[in-house]
DNA sequence: GCTCAATATGCAACTTGTTGCATAAAGGAG
DNA sequence: CTCCTTTATGCAACAAGTTGCATATTGAGC
């Protein structure tokens, strides 16, 4: 039901093609949500049906088509319903925790390679969500309610990783002291 | 995929009834993993059909028969498998920050129930991880590898949870902001 | 010239997760 | 005495998410 809204809310925002949002989901909602193409274009596909959007579809000369999609008014509405009633939070399912959990059969060289690479994925993630709050959310205080909630969710994806890669340092000293005292 | 090694590494700490699972992971394992008890149920049926698990039916003269599963050595050798080799860090995603996104549509006085409602919730997890932390790792130091790895789970737990508590109260100041100055 | 990545869309089959229901007995609250 | 919660297990139908494949064009790198 949720991914429905996802859409939806991206759409509120600008009028979009799947390809972009799915684009969107990959980067600037990297925090938010995600979905693979498949099935954005599935739902997009529902949500046309349920007159939830409009499709404009957009000839280019050398590319594919096109199909931007807007939402109708009635998607407004809805969307607005579902955001103003209670969400349920994200189920928790987390792989390096269940590796953690049975760490007896877990090889220490392998954890650290695991640990290594989530730390650069995590970097790489923190430096593009900092590089958009530099260029768009400079003076968080000046800007509308609107941008201004939009820059909490930034916030979010922010200190979310942040305290990840504080838990991956304490991580790796345990495993230093680990190494060092057999 | 993933379930299956989520109720292996469960069983291969101690061995459990499909009950007592689902328990763990609504309590200790909150931040490790989720699951309902139907999906356990079938999991377990699974993994017996599989040969990963024995049965052990523990006759009770007042309460209903219990089973209790144990994982078995080709079960253990597949989690530890399992266990290294890289697996997919979680998907994001996470209703709130799909409902701050569309901020403009959003009540905020809805969203001031939202966050004092999630406020409540991480409250009380939190203090029950604090619980744990105190009862069982009060000298992490002087444990063994794999109780320290585990303590690094429950550590990932509470630092999440704290990092989020942190992120509210920002929230809430923006909100504040926003009210004093509209 | 050839291969690979990016743009742009989608179908089909499968796995995973959710929701609703069912059964059965004990013990506590009212 | 009746209703609700806890213990204990499970089926069936459905919704959501994943994986593999397919097509068509442009531009960049080797």
């Amino acid at each position: 039901m949720a991914l429905r809204y996802a859409l939806m809310a991206a759409l509120h925002e600008a009028p979009a093609t799947g390809y972009e949002l799915t684009q969107r989901f990959r980067s600037r909602l990297a925090n938010v949500w995600n979905a693979s193409h498949q099935q954005v274009y599935r739902e997009l596909a529902r949500l046309l049906e349920d007159n939830k959007l409009l499709v404009e579809t957009v000839a280019q000369s050398d590319k594919p088509d096109k199909k931007r999609y807007h939402l109708t008014i009635a998607g407004r509405k809805d969307l607005e319903e579902w955001l103003n009633t209670p969400q349920p939070r994200p189920p928790v399912r987390d792989p390096l925790l269940v590796k953690l959990f049975a760490g007896d059969l877990l090889d220490s060289d392998v954890l650290k390679e695991d640990i290594e690479k989530l730390k650069q994925d995590w970097l790489a993630q923190l430096g593009y969500f900092r590089s958009i709050e530099h260029t768009y959310f400079r003076q968080p205080s000046a800007l509308s309610r609107q941008y201004r909630l939009q820059y909490m969710a930034l916030r979010r994806g922010i200190t979310q990783i942040t305290a990840g890669l504080e838990w991956l340092e304490e991580l790796e000293t345990t495993l230093e002291e680990l190494d060092d005292a057999p």
